[in-house]
Parts: structure tokens; sequence; C-alpha cells
DNA sequence: ATGAAAGCGCTAACAC
DNA sequence: GTGTTAGCGCTTTCAT
């Protein structure tokens, strides 16, 4: 597969008679070289097609017009926050990478702190931490944090207000007359996990209702876990009328659950969800869930870090967006008591 | 924001009192380091949160273990791929980069190539190239093509049955009683394109309907574009009762330019969609659409790759998908005619 | 078992 | 204006 064994810098400078260095100050613009010169090796670079080498390029100089994007695992909300992070990038000259520790669990933890010490210094200008589990960074660029690790944290972040969008969610069933409302949680080590269950238990607390210990279980975000927990739940002695699912993937999970079960959704169980990720609308019935703006959450995130990277000062170093409760069809009123 | 410099494996080697070499070493697993001095230099390697750099690395080793995406812009599509990529890399043993050229206009044609030179031989393995304007690369890693440029290719390529999609399309609006059917079309330097627009001619050809120019408008798959030819379209001496457009955004686009002048979907106009991507059921009213298994396609070139990188046979070189047409709410009989 | 030194592709001082 | 040289952080002969 070795065909063409790439084209370097010397090649460019043999062909064109030069140096390496008179090659690298035309690519660069640099003073100190002829037109006559910077034409003619212009002209061998486009014969050859000769592009420098962005790892050699940036073993050097140590500035790369590159944003990294350190994702756990490319799924709807991390995808959804890339094309967020994509709009904030438009015309700032910088370059978009992303890296996914492709959601392997060994070696999950602290996946982050050894991508940016791979990383940073070389090859990215700064980074975006989406969901990580380790904030302690203090390495040599900036870093954004996104929906970080629980624990206050030095780092610029941009989260969403779980706090409240849970309770909505929660205040919603008990709305509709529920009254044993399951939660399947999330990834534990997330802050925002945390404050969704908060959520979910001052509501109950509100309204009166004491959470058991086997109304909540942990999903971990990750479908397979999620569904055996859904399971757990449905068919306990005494099952719950609503889940609150972490996430729309468990949500998603729960309602596949239900189905199985042989139980209807929204009639003999509501489901609602927390994200909506497009996916949320795939679901049959369509989801009710939380709304957290992930799209503008990757927006605002690569605007701070370029303000970062740059030298400029940043407003406000913690952004808590807004959540709001998007009702759809998988949640209605309780079904009437049998016994 | 230069707080931790950077912690080198020379910074290790003095801290632990050996050679940049013995560390090396130890860091690779390589024979000839006594196990008390692998040992140390264990311990002060985690003692100072040491990671090798993975340019550093990279520039003197040629394999990392690390395939690269390259996409020209994070939009529905190509982050539905990537999700596809990320199952299809599972336990494999390689990383997922994913670079972005960020959508740009300017310097967009070829961005491919250049990002494939400045990669290609450092930093990964091989790369998955999504909807590429270029195919005839012959670097040194291997490549796969994701529905890529027209014309054939040497490069193995997934794509998905783009004519029969176009075709089911067509023929489904004209069985609703269309005739007057235009089409919105994508970039025209896609080979996807081409064959969608080739399907849409082929079957109002079939029913005996002429295709007049003022029927189709390249849309180019932009938000913008896409809905200054949608207003086009719609505002034109005898206006179309349906539209066909080459991606779901453009589709989406056309739904909203529709609602703007007063046009109701599917009442007064029908639009109908390609690619199923979750956002087109979030659209008002869902759109009926040409599915492609864009997961898959995501998974199958990661498989191909991999296969490639490893110097193993592939079966089929050009692998081809079904479409088929998903029928929501956006498609309708056509309106009475009123003269 | 360990270390010195060369070199991956590139850029930036500093000669000439 | 142009070339020589050193060195970014790392791995790998090859001496010792």
């Amino acid at each position: 597969m070795e065909l063409t064994p790439r084209v370097t810098i010397r090649d460019v400078a043999q062909r064109a008679g030069v140096s390496v260095a008179t090659v690298s100050k035309v690519i660069n613009g640099r003073y100190g070289v002829s037109a006559a010169t910077a034409a003619h090796v212009q002209a061998v670079i486009r014969q050859v097609g000769y592009e420098a080498s962005l790892v050699a390029q940036s073993l050097r100089n140590h500035r790369t017009n590159v944003i990294g994007i350190l994702v756990a695992d490319l799924e709807p909300f991390s995808t959804e926050l890339l094309k967020g992070a994509a709009d904030g990038i438009r015309d700032s000259g910088f370059e978009l990478v992303v890296y996914s520790a492709g959601g392997r669990a060994t070696d999950h933890e602290g996946w982050e702190r050894r991508y940016l010490s791979r990383l940073s210094g070389t090859l990215i200008d700064g980074a975006i931490l989406v969901t990580p589990t380790v904030v302690d960074v203090s390495h040599g660029s900036p870093v954004v944090a996104v929906d970080p690790h629980a624990g206050s944290t030095e780092l610029p972040t941009v989260d969403s207000d779980n706090l409240k969008g849970a309770r909505l969610a929660v205040e919603y069933l008990l709305g509709l007359g529920h009254r044993r409302i399951a939660m399947l949680t999330g990834r534990p080590d997330l802050q925002s996990v945390q404050l969704r269950e908060d959520g979910y238990r001052q509501a109950m607390a509100a309204a009166g209702i004491p959470v058991t210990e086997d109304l909540v279980r942990v999903g971990g975000f990750e479908a397979d876990q999620a569904a055996r927990a859904a399971r757990e739940l449905l068919t306990a002695e005494d099952p719950p009328t609503a889940v609150f699912a972490a996430n729309d993937v468990s949500a998603i999970v729960t309602v596949t659950a239900a189905a199985q079960l042989g139980l209807r959704v929204p009639a003999d169980l509501s489901v609602v969800g927390f994200d909506n990720v497009p996916e949320s609308v795939l679901c049959v019935p369509p989801l009710t869930t939380v709304e957290q703006p992930i799209h503008e959450m990757g927006r605002l995130a690569t605007r701070m870090l370029i303000k970062l990277i740059r030298g400029e000062p940043v407003d406000r170093p913690h952004v808590t967006l807004d959540t709001k409760l998007i009702v759809r069809q998988s949640s209605a009123a309780p079904p009437a008591r049998s016994n």
C-alpha cells in the first residue's frame, strides 16, 4: 500500500535546486527570497503536490490553528455538540479536530488527561473536553470543559441548568398524577447526572413522596446497562408508572424495554428523557424530554476557547444555559389503579 | 496560559537519573532494561504524569493506530456517519480522529487531498474520505471513500443506491398524482447527486412528463443556497406541486421556505428528502424521505479500511447499500386544480 | 544493561 | 538572497 512514500520539503528543494530553508520561507511567506525563486519554488510545489506535514510543522512551531475536541464516544449528545462547535469555528481561521476515545470502558477514566498530554503543546492550540471525568488539568494550552465531572473546577465551563430541567420533568409527571416515579440515572461521575438526580429528589420531596432506593437505578448512559436497569425497574414488585431517565438514549432504551415487557407507552408507562437529541423524535412514540441547548453549548465552548487562545478576556468563565421541558407522546396520566 | 510547559521524555529521564533512550525502552516495553530501572522509571512517569507526544512519536514511527476521518463539514449526514464509524472501530485497537474542513467555501475543492498530504505517513495509518471532491489520491496510506466525487474511482468505496432511491421517491410522488415535480439538487460534483437527478429524470420520463429546466435548481446541500433555490422554485410562474430535494437538509429548508410563502405542507406542496437523518423527523411536518443506511456505511467503511491497513484482502472494493422510501407527513396528493 | 547519537520533516537563527 | 545549522520530542541502532 506504500505507493508514494510521501513528498517532503527536501524533495521540493532538490527538484527546485534550492535549499530546504528557502522552500520553507516560500511556504510561510517569509521575507528574504527573490520573486523569481519564490515563483519557481511555488511551481515545483504545485507540480509535485506538496503539502507540509502537519506533524512536523507542529513539532517545530507551537501554533497550529487547530482546536481539539475530546469526546469519550461519538454518540448523539457529543455529535450534536460537534455540530455546534463547527458553527462556532466558522470564519475564525481555526480548524477542528475531534478525538474520540472510542467509548472503551477500559482505560476510560482519565482519557482526557492522557489525550491532552499527548496532544497539547503540539498539534492543537487548545481543547474542548466533553463530559470529562477529570478536570484538574493544567497543561500548556487553554481548555474549556463541557458538562464536566462533579465538583467545582477552575476550568472555564459550559453546561446547562440540569437541576431545573430535572425538576421540570418530575413536576410535570407529578402533575399528570404519577406517584411512583422511578429514575434511571447516568454516568455517576458527572456533575450533570448528580444534579438531575437532585432535581428528581427535590421535586419528589416537595410533593411529599418518599424516594425509596428501589426507585433509583444506574443506567450509566450506556445502552446495555440502561436496558438491564430499565428491566429491573419495570419488573419489580411494585413497578413505577413513570420513569425519568437521565438522558434520551436511556429513555429510548426504557421505551424499548417496556414494549418487550408488553407495556404500552404512555398508556401503561410514561417515560421522560433528558437532552432532546434529534433521536428523541425518532422514538416510538416520540419522547417527552428536557431540552438542553446542545448545539449552542458547542458553539459557546468554541468561542470561549478561541478567546482564551488569543489571550482575550472571557466575560464569564462559567456559562450555564437554560433547560426546558418538551412534551411529546411518551407521557400521559398513569393508568387507573386496579387494586 | 503557558503554565506547565509540557513534560517531555527528557524531564522523565533527568528525574529518574537515566537516559532518554532507557525511558523510551521502558515506555515501549523493549528488552534491555533491568527490572529495577524499569520499575523506577515507571514510577517517575506516573509521578509526573508523562504521556508521550503523539506528534513526536508519529514523526518517528510510521504506525500510529489512528484512523482519520476527513469530512468537509460536521452536518447531519457526516455526524451520522461518524457514529457508524465509531461502531466499526470498537475493539479494533484503533483510535478515531475526525478532521473537519469546517465547511469553508473557499479552498473547499481539494481539501481532502490537502489534508491527506498533511496527515498521511504520519499521524494516521489510513483515512476515510467523506464526500470527497477528488479521488485520484495515491498517498502512502490506505484510503476508503464514502459517497465520492463523480466518475469511477480506483479507491475502495462505500455508497448507496442513489438512482433507485431517487426513482422510488419520484415514482411515489407521481403515484400520488403529482405532475409538476421539481428537483432541488445538491453539490454538483458528487456522483450521488448526479445519480439522484438521473433517477428523478428517469422516473419523470417513464411517466411521459417532460422535465423543463425551470424545474431543476441547485441547492448545493447548503442551507442558504438551498433556501434561495427553493424560493425561486416556489414563486415561479407555474410552481410545482411537489419538490424532491437531494438531501434532507435541503428538504427541511424547502418546507420552511414554503411556510414563509404561506404554503401548507403537504396540502399545498409535497416535499420529499433524501438521507433519513434523525433531523428529518424533527421537521414539521415530519419529512417523507429516502433512507440510506448512513450508520452502516460508516461502519463498513472503517471495517474495510482496517482490513486494508492490516494488509488483509477486501472482498468487495466497492459496496453499494440499499435505499428505501420512508413515507411520513410531508407528502400528499396534489391540491385540486383551480384553473 | 545503559547511553550517545542520528534522524523523522520542518522552521528560525544566523552566517555567508 | 540564499544556505548552513540547530533543535522540536521521540525511537532506534550501535557502542560501551
